[in-house]
DNA sequence: ACAGAATACGAGCCGATGCTCGTATTTGGC
DNA sequence: GCCAAATACGAGCATCGGCTCGTATTCTGT
């Protein structure tokens, strides 16, 4: 699983580094498929040729940024699960801190919505990213057994998948929001979620 | 407004119908970046030439088959404000039916998804459905204004905002479920809906 | 029937883009 | 200090995609 590349020098560590964060700013702007692997290299101040001695293709580099968010997004929900494993009454309260770590992810790291953002995003980047988002899925759904255990396996699952959706969806309009009205959008997400966990089929 | 380019005949008629018909399944089935013009002339059956006689560019091939997707989602958004404006009791009602439409409409047209799905579509695609996007969202906010005529116009925007956003993000779900399980996955879209709009803050 | 407009063709232009290749320089272990 | 490996360069290749252009055919009004 690990990569069996060159032996890299701490140069090599460091032009990788800004190779994605190049990236990861010129995604934001402009989305994976109208970024340039030219216009990346620019941005990191490296030759075209120095780019593909540490990226095998395109795709791969947009695999190892999603791959920095995955680890990132395991930790958040890490903290999630260990918070409220306690009482009934702790659900409303995880959601809201799980919002405002998710809201602060986002916030730090825009390009993630270019590349784990559900819809709308091209086939070949959707190969490298569906597995991972998998991933998220999945942790997703521990939360969701967490406030609602007594769901079975399968509305549990379909429980989190719409969770997952509403706040991909609401995640945008948030982060949009200047950052006065933030908490004024974050709150229209936590009812969401909360309204649509609470209403009865 | 009009279009003002050559006087068309039936057969220029047919041909346009053709090339957007042919447009909306690739649309469907790639997104409009990765699909071609020129495949979309081929699946129209004619040359790449006579595409151009029709529309001045890419572009404009996706804003006339977005005027068509318009125009349905007009005719869907006047029936739901015609039925619902006498009892309050008829919100959860008016919801309903709007919902089933607008299931039913992107079973028919799935390419509208490509077109007008918020997030993750090119710049210059952007440019051109943004305006019209627009439009529905004011559509929507009469709606939410009859189901909800006690909100300030500021409340009443962000609602309906936040609703198109949990529509859009749900309905993909709903698409691909097997068309058994398609009620059941409406249900879902209904309860997150309802649960918002019912939420206190 | 005739003229002009609309429709049709398809090889190919032109710019863009992912990526390569030969070569030069720097680094780190011995 | 030496040498192999790692890093760096950037002009340019191969391909692809939007679109053009010269030309041929079909329609429509009179």
């Amino acid at each position: 699983m690990t990569e069996d590349g060159p032996r890299r020098q701490a140069r090599g560590m460091r032009r990788i580094a800004s190779i994605l964060d190049a990236a990861a700013t010129l995604f934001t702007a402009a989305g994976y498929d109208a970024t340039t692997t030219n216009a990346i290299a620019s941005a990191a101040k490296i030759s075209p040729g120095s780019l593909y001695q540490f990226f095998p293709n395109k795709p791969a580099i947009a695999e190892a940024l999603t791959a920095r968010y995955v680890d990132d997004l395991n930790a958040i929900y890490d903290h999630a699960l260990a918070i409220g494993p306690g009482d009934p009454a702790a659900a409303s309260k995880t959601i809201d801190q799980l919002i405002e770590a998710l809201v602060a992810f986002h916030a730090a790291n825009p390009a993630a919505k270019a590349l784990l953002g559900g819809a709308g995003i091209s086939p070949d980047l959707a190969r490298i990213t569906t597995p991972l988002h998998g991933a998220m899925c999945d942790r997703a759904e521990d939360v969701v057994a967490a406030i609602a255990p007594t769901l079975t396996p399968r509305e549990r699952a379909r429980t989190a998948e719409v969770c997952i959706h509403i706040v991909q969806a609401l995640m945008p309009m948030i982060l949009a929001a200047p950052a006065a009205a933030r908490p004024e959008a974050s709150n229209e997400l936590k009812r969401a979620l909360v309204g649509y966990l609470l209403t009865p089929p």
